[in-house]
DNA sequence: AGCACGCCGACT
DNA sequence: GTCGGCGTGCTC
């Protein structure tokens, strides 16, 4: 009888598509072996790497005398399940991307190198028989460290790790226990890491929820098995949280886990808070601030099933869940969950694949939902859950638009409508928030004599004046020198800086109102650690009467002290280059005029803009974002753009001119010989900024309406690709922007 | 991604 | 005549 053949299909972490077959370790029982172990495996010519065993087949395509044995296998047990397995072999397939690299992206930094998967144990102690039947007070009074240690243990008959004791005692305690331990007193334990809810806030109790919050929570509780994708379309301060964490509640009475993402970090503290008030359990953190061990240990205890709720960004959609019960996604719209680089996979998109595959709810919960997430709860295919706002929340501010064409002074930045409420906003001691979406002073330098513009070399953009720093600097590669004296071109001294920043609307401010306390939060003012927590604070004990500020400022920060919030220039979002510009520029106004007003003063937002008849812009203003969004998908089903088609966007960048766009007029020919008319392709074209650090862009757009042709079309392609090594490539499905 | 094989310029 | 440049292609 011929002996059966063991083939192991391998996930190498190199950039290449498809497993890789092996043969089992020499003198390996292969019963042994499961799909989610890791090996070592020999690769190429002296290299070795750790692989993940994908499934193990009869046969191979690849001649038998090229297959080599794997060296050893790592794990006693698959690390993964075959359903996680499952779905990042999945996550390969829809985003073209190598499953080696899939997985490498969705693993903690530690299990990728071969660590183990299990959380060391901790050194503990613990009471012998003896030592339970002493008496304290036979002990001599001046032995206050054993009474202390005695008493402690008491209460944890099964023991109580080193680190518990010591955070409960003090470090000194060491020495007092080696002296019970000579006494046989007490005896050294191993323990497990018990995770603990380190909250020393009080908890809170589940709020009384309204009508339309109580149908949100008993829909989805009663849904609880099934796959049950919902829109969650809330203002601020319309209860949302609130909602999460009584779904969560009747969940956790299931035994079941949650998994919630956040947009990146800067507001997960207080939804973080939220949820350690109101549970009395861990509560399981992942972000990129966290050390590689933090996140290993929240990874096993999340899929081990020890901790039931788990709150992340991005990445955390990847941590497998023992018992998974409901997906959620917080503020579902924000860009930040579609990874902008390597495996550009969506963390939404895929929360809403993973609770169908595991017949979950999924919630995604916004103020002003993606046109895309908008469109399939328009279609019936999510559930549409609207929450009016609370009452006792604040009522919806007034907008008032400025038409800047008309202003008298057209270098002047500060309209006067908008001087006269700053003025108004000091007179009561309230607090005005002015929003610029530009960091800086000003975003350009320009010759008044020969036209000549400041120019990054490295990038085509223009440099940006930074009054601070004195130094002129690019945003898009970091490129710095100092400000010109003179035109490098005519000589000419007549230099000047053009164009609003905004330290420049500091300065201005401070010129204006020169009493006024100004505080500037972007990036630069809060590059320090602690600088955003210390200038949250300045905010609100009411230290600051202005703020200025960038998108930093619109995102999850509450200021109950703002009545007035002023728009610098809205303009940069009517007219972009890009199709989602209007709804991004939507969302962001939505969002900083949230900021203003609180129950008993209603706020004002006064926008500034060149541009106040552009349809959008009035629709959004008048009617509101439901309003807006409504006529913005219409604009897209006529232009065929998402959510009407799907896309894919094929970019590549070269050092030398001209080998970008070459390389995909050549991918292009590539692509056409397959024949899918229902694909179109549009391009290439030199991305919008064409030279960006250095490498020349281009881009090449593939659009169908039929997904299936699209990705059949990308996956045919892309396994006979030619590639060069003067040009990078890489494949973007469901781009967010095309720049 | 590495890494080796492979075909064309300046050096002992 | 060789040493080495980086262009192309393979890795089970």
């Amino acid at each position: 009888m011929k002996k059966p053949l063991f083939i192991l299909q391998i996930a190498i972490p190199k950039p290449i598509y498809g497993h890789f077959d092996y043969l089992p370790p020499v003198n390996f029982n292969v019963n042994q072996l499961q799909p989610g172990m890791r090996l070592q495996v020999p690769f190429g010519r002296k290299n070795t790497c750790i692989g993940m065993l994908l499934a193990i087949a009869d046969k191979s395509s690849i001649e038998f005398n090229k297959l080599k044995p794997a060296y050893k296998v790592i794990d006693k047990q698959a690390i993964l399940s075959k359903t996680d397995l499952h779905l990042l072999q999945w996550a390969s397939r829809y985003y073209h991307y190598p499953i080696g690299e899939v997985i490498t992206t969705a693993l903690p930094t530690f299990l990728n190198k071969g660590h183990s998967d299990k959380i060391p144990l901790l050194q503990g102690w613990k009471l012998t028989t003896a030592g339970l039947a002493q008496s304290l007070e036979q002990l001599p009074k001046n032995a206050h460290r054993q009474r202390e240690i005695l008493t402690l243990l008491q209460k944890y008959p099964q023991g109580l790790s080193q680190i518990s004791i010591i955070d409960q005692l003090s470090s000194q305690i060491i020495a007092t226990l080696r002296t019970l331990e000579r006494k046989s007193w007490v005896m050294p334990q191993s323990m497990n890491y018990i995770p603990s809810n380190d909250s020393k806030l009080p908890r809170s109790l589940p709020l009384k929820l309204n009508t339309a919050q109580k149908q949100v929570v008993n829909q989805v509780s009663s849904q609880l098995d099934t796959f049950y994708p919902c829109l969650l379309d809330g203002v601020t301060g319309s209860g949302k949280t609130e909602v999460y964490l009584q779904i969560v509640q009747t969940l956790l009475e299931k035994n079941k886990q949650a998994l919630i993402l956040v947009p990146e970090i800067n507001l997960t503290p207080q939804i973080i808070d939220r949820f350690k008030r109101r549970f009395a359990m861990p509560i399981g953190v992942w972000h990129s601030k966290l050390t590689d061990k933090e996140r290993l240990h929240t990874w096993i205890l999340a899929r081990d099933g020890v901790i039931s709720i788990i709150i992340g960004t991005r990445s955390a959609i990847w941590i497998p869940l023992a018992r998974p019960g409901i997906f959620i996604v917080d503020e579902e719209h924000d860009p930040s969950y579609k990874q902008q680089d390597h495996f550009r996979y969506s963390a939404r998109d895929m929360a809403v694949v993973r609770a169908q595959r595991a017949k979950i709810p999924v919630l995604l919960g916004s103020a002003t939902p993606s046109l895309d997430t908008l469109f399939n709860a328009n279609q019936q295919r999510y559930h549409h859950f609207i929450l009016p706002k609370r009452a006792g929340s604040a009522v919806q501010p007034s907008f008032h638009i400025v038409d800047m064409r008309h202003h008298i002074y057209k270098k002047e930045s500060l309209s006067e409508p908008l001087k006269t409420a700053i003025r108004q906003c000091l007179i009561d001691h309230e607090q005005a928030l002015l929003f610029i979406n530009r960091r800086g002073y000003a975003p350009l330098l320009m010759c008044y004599n020969c036209g000549w513009v400041a120019f990054c070399e490295h990038c085509d953009a223009r440099l940006i004046y930074h009054e601070n720093t004195q130094i002129l600097s690019c945003h898009h590669c970091g490129n710095s020198r100092p400000l010109d004296t003179q035109c490098p071109h005519c000589q000419s001294p007549r230099l000047e800086l053009i164009g609003q920043g905004t330290e420049r609307i500091e300065e201005r401010l401070q010129k204006e109102f020169p009493v006024a306390r100004i505080l500037r939060i972007d990036s630069d003012s809060t590059r320090k650690k602690y600088a955003m927590v210390q200038a949250l604070e300045k905010i609100h004990q009411g230290k600051v009467d202005i703020l200025v500020g960038t998108q930093m400022l619109a995102k999850g920060h509450h200021f109950p002290k703002v009545t007035l919030v002023g728009i610098i220039n809205i303009d940069g979002g009517l007219y972009g280059v890009d199709f989602r510009e209007p709804e991004r520029m939507a969302q962001l106004l939505v969002q900083v005029a949230g900021r203003a007003g609180r129950v008993e003063k209603p706020g004002k937002v006064i926008v500034q803009t060149y541009h106040p008849d552009h349809p959008l812009l009035t629709r959004l203003i008048r009617y509101g974002y439901p309003a807006f969004a409504e006529t913005a998908i219409k604009e897209r089903q006529k232009a065929l753009l998402p959510p009407y088609s799907r896309l894919a966007l094929m970019r590549a960048e070269s050092i030398e001119p001209k080998l970008a766009i070459a390389f995909l007029e050549k991918f292009k020919t590539h692509l056409q010989q397959y024949q899918y008319e229902q694909v179109k392709l549009w391009g290439p074209v030199a991305s919008p900024m064409e030279k960006r650090d250095k490498w020349y862009r281009a881009q090449l757009l593939l659009q169908s309406n039929q997904r299936d042709k699209l990705h059949q079309l990308l996956a045919q392609s892309l396994a006979n690709l030619s590639t060069t090594s003067k040009v990078r490539w890489s494949l973007d499905i469901d781009p967010q922007d095309l720049l």
